[in-house]
DNA sequence: GTAACTGCAAAATATTTGCATCCTT
DNA sequence: AAGGATGCAAATATTTTGCAGTTAC
């Protein structure tokens, strides 16, 4: 958990316990997370509204950035590199699932290049594929299996 | 006008003000729309709830598609062909200017097929990409050459 | 000690639901 | 005439703001 501190330090954000704690759900999550999930997750141990205003921050200071969604919700994911105050630079895929409503991130699959017409600048590429995951397929085929 | 009939018909929507009115807003829209334009658009001619039931038809029948957004806001925008209820194929990028917050459908700029793991069902694919557009970069020129 | 962070209350905003009325077919 | 669509009111949910008290440095 030196990596925690190291981020909150990095930033100049003085260590609080909010802080810390959502930080460290950001560093233990395979993918995206949503307020609600944030809420849940800490169990109403701080306020929802301490819990707002530390997301804000993390955004301005670079270490997380939102996820583009479909629904009005907003998701958070860590930055992974390249990030600073105001530019984000990250380009992996996003997927959520349908069914389980689960945001993954892919790491592995890269976003390839993408030509802009002339006059506009890029700064963030997100590209959010929505479908069936993996886990939530297999069960399906399960249930087909056993229907038959 | 024509075209605006045919779709309500098609969709086996009753022909209402409300419906003929934001379809035509869609229809002579080159981007997206988000909900409070719409209420904008049409000055509050008819009530704030028709215009979010009449989104969700909408969106039911196939007729438009949101589109992801960072903010938590709602982007809906026509799908152009290939779609019907329940399965939109609408794969153009789509571009959000950072500065004048429009969002912009990029329909001949095409998302390249991406190569998901194993297990993993493709339905909807979104590109979103975020940055500063033709027009905003144009007035900061202009602007930095007034400075200069 | 001071500046920054948090919690609480309340305001502002956004969305959903129920029901009576009106409009489309 | 019948079913569906709309408007209004109200219930819910979400986000923001102000301020007083607390904590980190």
């Amino acid at each position: 958990m030196e990596e925690l501190l190291d981020i909150l330090k990095k930033n100049q954000l003085s260590i609080t316990e909010g802080r810390k704690k959502i930080l460290e759900l950001f560093l233990n999550s395979p993918g995206a997370l949503a307020h609600a999930d944030i809420e849940k997750s800490t169990d109403a141990s701080f306020d929802r509204v301490t819990v707002y205003r530390t997301l804000q921050t993390f955004v301005e200071k670079g270490i997380i950035h939102n996820i583009p969604t479909t629904d009005n919700s907003i998701l958070y994911a860590l930055c992974k590199d390249n990030c600073e105050a105001g530019h984000h630079h990250d380009n992996h895929v996003h997927f959520i699932c349908d069914v389980c409503d689960k945001t993954i991130c892919m790491d592995h699959v890269s976003i390839p290049e993408v030509k802009l017409p002339k006059g506009f600048t890029q700064k963030q590429i997100d590209l959010v594929i929505s479908g069936i995951c993996d886990q939530c397929n297999h069960i399906i085929r399960l249930n087909d299996f056993a229907d038959a």
